[in-house]
DNA sequence: TGTACATCAGTGAACGCGCGTTCACTGATGTAC
DNA sequence: TGTACATCAGTGAACGCGCGTTCACTGATGTAC
């Protein structure tokens, strides 16, 4: 779930990183990204220099290029460790045997709510990413990779339930639902959208009021919250 | 509307730009604005350079620094001028005396669309704000008075329709509806979410789509289309 | 168990590029008398 | 109607800063015999 720590460390299939030959330099390496994943939470990708990365790493810059091509490779080795993570954590969470006998909208309150937890412990990390996107083709192409999974997965849970919903083209609604909540967590949480308006919502009400609105839209009843299995 | 073009060039409220004292800087001026919101248009704000802003307006870099304190000063003007235009059509837009007599589900439709159609036509300068708004506080404070005063317009009009809304709380349910429509907006027409996947919408669809969740969300009652008038 | 040599790791000063900003200078417009 | 002077506009080469990247060099680890 939060994921980002002692994992067996799944090292990035190294395409953007040069392998380590020896012990000592595999540990520079995990030292030298745990670092750049700490300052690019904090300060962005532009924002964190690669002296930065290299001092805070306890390293040196040429270090840094002995195990990077250049300073996107960091990014995309960021992104590699993330998207693993990621990947893993949507399998398990929407395997569809955890969700048997359960219906659509407890689904679709507990995968809300547990995005917009993603998104708030991680938001320095995916905002990056996100920010990212405008302009890298590449780097969106990897995004979409992992955000289509998701969808996928989504969409077999939600359509293997198909009767509860009314709307004429399920497939397209899950679809789109989904597209919907996720572009508004990334305003609200990661970009602070709506922040500072009468309309602030604490992240409780936030998964809340987008999986009404996610409810409300693929056209299943809402029982009025409270009963979790019918 | 499309407003860019000729209106009686509201000269940006001149916080950000020395004003000029002959008609022959005047018209420099106005070149470079030009100039200035084609190339942030085509390429980003800050892919477009001092330099080339300069070049492309038949000016130079010098007679730019004569007007502008910097260059962020440059992206305030182009902000200012979208700002008064912005303002002027939603005060057309969502005057209370042109829907009267006409329910939600045909005001949501058409704003919406609308919307939709505003974001295509600007994609390339707003998404250069939107962009902005990340990491320039200040920026995104002008950006907000902006999609406040959007939003209180909309609600006036919806709220006093409010016997429509089945939501418990219609205040919430409009300004959040609101957002989450900005939102998606943003992702898919400002960013091109989606557009690789078999999901791709047309324009007209993706509004569709939208004013369908606002309404489902809102809890209105969305007769089968059509009619347009009770 | 030691010695020679090759490869891997690591260091940080120096380089160079892009781009925003300045500045010394030329020309145009306006004003005074 | 002209002349002198002040201010406004405009020019573009030069400056300087930040930062990614390179490179000559030192030290550590591994291998051969």
């Amino acid at each position: 779930m939060d994921a980002p720590e002692r994992l067996p460390r799944p090292v990035p299939d190294l395409r953007w990183v040069r392998a380590p030959q020896q012990a000592r330099s595999q540990e520079t390496l995990d030292r030298i990204l745990d670092a750049a994943e700490a300052l690019v939470t904090e300060k962005g990708f532009e924002e964190a220099t690669v002296a930065d990365v290299a001092r805070r790493a306890e390293s040196s810059v040429g270090a840094f290029y002995a195990r990077f091509r250049d300073k996107t490779g960091l990014l995309y080795a960021l992104h590699d460790r993330y998207f693993e993570q990621a990947m893993a954590t949507a399998d398990l969470a929407l395997d569809p045997a955890r969700w048997a006998g359960t219906k659509i909208p407890a689904i679709l309150r507990a995968v809300v709510r547990f995005l917009v937890e993603i998104y708030r412990e991680r938001q320095g990390l995916i905002r990056a990413f996100v920010v990212r996107n405008q302009g890298d083709v590449e780097f969106r192409a990897r995004q979409d990779r992992l955000s289509r999974s998701v969808a996928a997965r989504l969409s077999a849970l939600l359509l293997a339930r198909a009767d509860e919903i009314a709307h004429p083209n399920a497939a397209r609604a899950v679809g789109f639902g989904l597209a919907m909540t996720v572009s508004t967590i990334e305003s609200v949480v990661l970009f602070g959208e709506l922040r500072s308006s009468e309309l602030a919502l604490s992240d409780d009400e936030l998964a809340a009021e987008l999986a009404r609105a996610f409810l409300a839209y693929l056209g299943v009843p809402q029982h009025n919250t409270l009963s979790t299995h019918p």
